[in-house]
DNA sequence: AAAGCACTTGGGAATGTTCCCAAGAGGAGG
DNA sequence: CCTCCTCTTGGGAACATTCCCAAGTGCTTT
């Protein structure tokens, strides 16, 4: 690697000391505009860069937030990120972005790399098998902001970004029931993570509103392992008394439950009808296309990056607890209806 | 932000100076084994990290490798970089990613930003709108190392990873050919990306070998916006003498271009056929699914980061104008053939 | 003429590391 | 006893910044 020019190559060619360099780069009005002026002139001319490591060494700044999320193949993180990113950079941060491939560990590891990079706030949803926050715990420690979307901890006194998810899914099972299905098997997410439980507490709300039975045989717990819905659905079409009608957790399950009912020979909806939640890009497209609850994913990822900006700014407190509900929306496609 | 524990803390606790603790930390061996141990505990409890800016200040490693690609939205560039970070971690090095957008100007922001970072080297796909390459050839000037992927510049004496675009074009207009149609469009890309050229050319080689005239009313150069397709179809299929099969740069738009003749009340394949390009998660799941040409997108990325890594440590010259050339293969499905 | 002030500049400590150089202790060899 | 060598340690410069504390100049005010 090359030499990157310094203040002090720009000092020792104007023959002037590195303070006032320092001054005149660091928008400090205490310099004559001359030398002001020949300052900037000779940065512009040698590609001055400001060497990012010596300044958070001393200032303790590094305009820097991070974000970690479970997966990056489904569109949801991808749009939520683009979100992120749309504020942060606008506010003058970079992001640095982690995956944690749904493995504890490598969440672990992740948060790491970003307290090492003194990241000035953390944007995270957690993976399915996280159980417990000590990693994350460790940044309100060190009172860095921490921000949850999606898969939240609900017991860090942390701001959060959520949907209504307990909403989305009652209307998503109304409709289901509307449309003159009785038996509704729901497949249900990993129990730690909250955003499971509320849609799963949606699912039984609707079912009590219409006086409907609820049956345990037909609420399938399920690790969001999508070659686990093959099996979990044949079992459920086995049963002496099949469902007509799947609410499933999310997307690529109910795009997934589709594939498997259609191989079967059944006919969507007239035999069971299927809703998804959250209007992935595919829902539209797949035969049949798939009624889903929509969810302004980019939104979510831009309100999480404006709390966090707010918690940098002290504009809000490190330990709120509000959380942003965004609203959800019934999508009505012809896997419910011809 | 608490203070964080630093070399010197754990050096007055001990009662020794900084330069020991130093020499411990960095596994120097030049230590007693009685202090080093006192060291260790010490570190371990008081949860020493290491300042990286410190560090990188004075030894100009940052452990850092950049990745600049276009999008996030399709599922191809996040693959990628699960490739990257595959390979990069297991190096010891993290990825700082960023997303241009398509968008010129916000490349050359995160190219500064990358440089900003002291990264060690930089993967990246330029944005369709890419013709001048000056902040990347920055990175060259400064010794850092680059790879290209997807989208290269040809005129860039670096490493380079691609797949064999040309030979999987030829292959999928090939089959075109041989399930009876002789009529082929093409929707081609910017002819500013060699990508685009060399699918097209592919297309071309195919049509010249089973003696089929090209026209050029139906190769339409197409920006690569979703919404464009519409209209570019319609133009298409009112010509006195419309196409009968299309192969489309990638497979977004081959979806696309799918519900456009659907909507139509066209018959697919037997009006026209479709081929797409990549592979896309969802080209299996649309009515009717898309025959198209898969590429190892995942092991792109790890191939990139391999290279990466070879210059880093020099085990490669950082001129070396190696193009490793992945290959594909045609995955025949119903938009093609009953 | 002395004092005060505004404007501009330089010096140097501090940030948390790494690493070179020196030096002390203790033992071996002559 | 002196020299030399090994093992271990400490001191301090260097990395590229920021920022506080002088200090110098020239001008106004009394």
């Amino acid at each position: 690697m090359l030499h990157q020019t310094t203040i002090k190559d720009i000092a020792r060619e104007l023959n002037i000391s590195k303070s006032t360099v320092s001054r005149v780069l660091t928008g400090n009005p205490n310099v004559n505009e001359h030398t002001r002026k020949k300052v900037l002139e000779l940065a512009q001319k040698l590609d001055y860069q400001k060497n990012i490591f010596a300044h958070s060494l001393v200032t303790h700044k590094t305009n820097t937030i991070g974000i970690i999320v479970p997966e990056f193949m489904s569109s949801y993180f991808p749009k939520v990120i683009i979100g992120v990113q749309n504020i942060a950079s606008k506010a003058g941060y970079n992001t640095i972005i982690a995956q944690s491939n749904e493995n504890f560990e490598t969440e672990v590891a992740n948060a790491k790399v970003m307290m090492a990079n003194q990241v000035e706030g953390l944007i995270v949803s957690v993976t399915k098998e996280t159980k417990t926050f000590d990693h994350l715990m460790a940044f309100k420690r060190k009172e860095i902001p921490i921000v949850f979307f999606n898969r939240i901890c609900e017991d860090m006194l942390v701001p959060k970004v959520v949907v209504d998810d307990y909403d989305g899914s009652f209307r998503a099972v109304e409709h289901l029931i509307l449309t003159g299905k009785k038996r509704i098997a729901h497949l249900a997410g990993p129990d730690n993570l909250s955003i499971s439980r509320r849609r799963l507490n949606g699912y039984l709300a609707a079912l009590r509103k219409y006086n409907i039975e609820v049956d345990d045989d037909i609420i399938i717990p399920y690790d969001l392992q999508i070659d686990k819905v093959k099996p979990i659905i044949h079992n459920l079409l086995d049963l002496p008394n099949p469902p007509n009608g799947l609410f499933a957790i999310n997307d690529p399950t109910a795009v997934e439950a589709i594939q498997v009912i259609k191989a079967r020979g059944l006919k969507i909806p007239e035999d069971i009808a299927i809703v998804g939640f959250s209007n992935d890009q595919i829902s539209g497209l797949i035969e049949p296309s798939l009624t889903t609850i929509s969810q302004p994913v980019q939104k979510i990822g831009e309100t999480a990056a404006e709390l966090i900006l707010k918690l940098i700014n002290k504009e809000l407190s490190l330990s709120s607890s509000i959380i942003k509900t965004l609203t959800t929306e019934l999508i009505v496609r012809h896997s419910t209806v011809r």
